[in-house]
DNA sequence: AAAAATTGTAAGGTAAACCTAACACAATGT
DNA sequence: ACATTGTGTTAGGTTTACCTTACAATTTTT
C-alpha cells in the first residue's frame, strides 16, 4: 500500500527497466532466468508490482512499465549507476565487484551520501594526477 | 547452523559488543530500548545467539560475549567504523547520517572495498588540501 | 514482607521472499 | 494436428524477523 518498495521488488523493476530499455521482450519466465528465482516467485513479485501500477502484465507477453513504474525504476537504477561509478573509478574496484556491491547497497544508501559520490567521481575523473598520487601513496 | 549471521542478529551482536566494551551492565529489556524492538524479539534474537554460542546470558543478568562472539562482533563494528570514517572525513557527511548509513550497509559491502575506503581516508585526512580544493571545485 | 515495577518468555499472528510440485495454458516443430 | 517444450499460476511450505497479549519470574520500592 505504501509507495516504498521493497529491496526485492526494486531488483524486479530494475531489471525489467534495463532489459525493457533494451528493447528486449521480457517474459516473466526471463525474469526468473536472470534473477536466479522460481517462476513462481517472479509470478508473485509480480502481481504486487502490477497492483503498485508500476507495471504492465499480461501471461505469455511482455513486461512493460507504466510511466510512475519507470520513474521509481530510474531511481533505482540512477543509485545503482552512481555507486558502481564511484566503486570502480575513485576506489578501484574492478567491475563486477563494483556491480554487486551496488547491486546491494542501491536499496539503503541515503541521497545525500550518492550525491557526494557523484561529486567526487566527477572530480576524480577529472583529476587522474591526484588519483595516481593516492595510489602511489596507497601502495607503500 | 552456518556461520553466517543475519543482518539482524548482527545488528544484536555489535550493540551487545559496544554497550558491554563500555562497561554497561546490558540486560534483554535494555537491548530491546536500544535497538527500538519488543522484548519478545530480543528473547527470540538472544536464544539464537547462544544457540551459536556467540552470547551467554541468563535471564535478569548482563548479557556477555563469548570469544566466537567478540571476534565476530569487532568484524561487524570494524565495517561500521570504516564505513563511519569514510562517510564522514572523505565524503563531509554529518556524524549522524554516516552512522545511520553505516548501519545498514555493514551487512553488504565487500572486504575489498572497505579496504580501499580505509586507504582513501588515511590518504585524505593526511592531504587535507586535496579535499579542501575538491570542496572548491564541488561547490561550483 | 507486600505491592509495584521491571524483565523475560510463550503462544499465536503477520508479512516478505523464497521454494517445490502439480497443473493449466500457449507456442512451436514436425 | 498433435506432441513436445516452454510459460504461468496455485497451493502448500519454509524461514526470518517482527509483533501483541498474557503470564511468570525477579527486582525494587515503600
Amino acid at each position: 500500500m505504501a509507495n516504498t518498495l521493497s529491496s526485492g521488488l526494486e531488483d524486479y523493476i530494475e531489471t525489467i527497466y534495463l532489459s525493457t530499455k533494451n528493447g528486449e521482450m521480457l517474459k516473466g519466465a526471463d525474469l526468473a532466468r536472470k534473477l536466479g528465482v522460481s517462476r513462481a516467485s517472479v509470478s508473485e513479485a509480480l502481481s504486487k508490482l502490477v497492483s503498485k501500477k508500476l507495471i504492465k502484465y499480461n501471461s505469455y507477453e511482455a513486461i512493460t512499465l507504466t510511466k510512475a513504474g519507470d520513474e521509481e525504476a530510474q531511481k533505482v537504477y540512477e543509485k545503482h549507476y552512481v555507486l558502481k561509478e564511484f566503486f570502480e573509478k575513485v576506489l578501484d574496484v574492478d567491475s563486477s565487484e563494483a556491480s554487486e556491491n551496488a547491486c546491494k547497497i542501491e536499496h539503503f544508501v541515503s541521497k545525500n551520501i550518492l550525491c557526494s559520490m557523484q561529486k567526487f567521481t566527477k572530480f576524480f575523473v577529472k583529476h587522474k594526477k591526484i588519483l595516481e598520487a593516492y595510489i602511489e601513496e596507497s601502495e607503500k
